[in-house]
DNA sequence: GTAGGGTTACTT
DNA sequence: AAGTAACCCTAC
């Protein structure tokens, strides 16, 4: 697929915010679908200027969620299903409540059945991971305590949970190119991958590159 | 504070 | 066995 191509031009190629335009045209021009807006603008991401906020005007993460959600996060104890890794519909009820009224509260464990001596053991929210992207791209990649402060101020999320999660999400979206995976990413994840992984893979190399100037 | 490898717990 | 996801550990 010229899909994956794109892709590929897109991690290892970008070197600069006029390249990765180009390349994000690339992939636009491959689809045909999904979001009706391109793009953050990245000029975020560009040198020292990161530690402002940017305003995005072409695209705006608030089409998705509401405004006065993002950043709003608290746990709910008792909650737990005690469980990582992929989770069947058969044990995940509460993720289908979660989505229904667009919960902001992800499930902990703590205390809960099955739980061993992990403090959180909370899968990430559909509204988590857009509050994540949001903040990554306003704030730029690594700067974890920064995003934590401004979008997960009331969140039990720490920023080193902003980072190990920015990972998988990264892992996510670089596997959705791959070929057929044994175990499917969970839904929610599945989701933020649909509507962000040009984004999040954009991001990427964009920090990748600057990585190795 | 952050990066990246490691561990644990789960599914297919 | 191999994959995903969340959290832990530790060097820098």
């Amino acid at each position: 697929m010229e899909d994956e191509m794109d892709l590929e031009q897109l991690c290892s190629g970008p070197r600069n915010e006029k390249n990765l335009h180009e390349c994000l045209g690339g992939v636009f021009g491959g689809y045909s679908f999904q979001m009706e807006s391109p793009f953050h603008s990245l000029n975020v991401l560009d040198g020292e200027a990161a530690d402002e906020e940017t305003i995005i005007d072409d695209f705006d993460i608030k089409d998705y969620v509401d405004p006065s959600m993002l950043g709003c996060f608290f746990p709910s104890a008792g909650l737990g299903h005690g469980r990582r890794g992929p989770r069947r519909k058969s044990i995940s009820a509460r993720v289908e409540v979660g989505e229904l009224f667009g919960s902001q509260y992800p499930r902990t464990s703590g205390g809960g059945k099955g739980s061993r001596s992990r403090k959180n053991n909370d899968h990430w929210t559909k509204d988590e991971m857009i509050a994540l992207v949001d903040g990554v791209s306003r704030k730029g990649i690594g700067r974890w305590s920064k995003v934590k402060r401004v979008y997960f101020s009331t969140s039990i999320r720490t920023p080193v949970h902003l980072k190990d999660k920015w990972r998988n999400l990264v892992r996510a979206c670089k596997a959705k190119s791959a070929s057929k995976k044994k175990v499917k990413v969970q839904k929610a994840t599945e989701m933020i991958v649909q509507r962000f992984r040009r984004q999040i893979l954009a991001l990427e190399a964009m920090h990748l590159g600057k990585k190795k100037k």
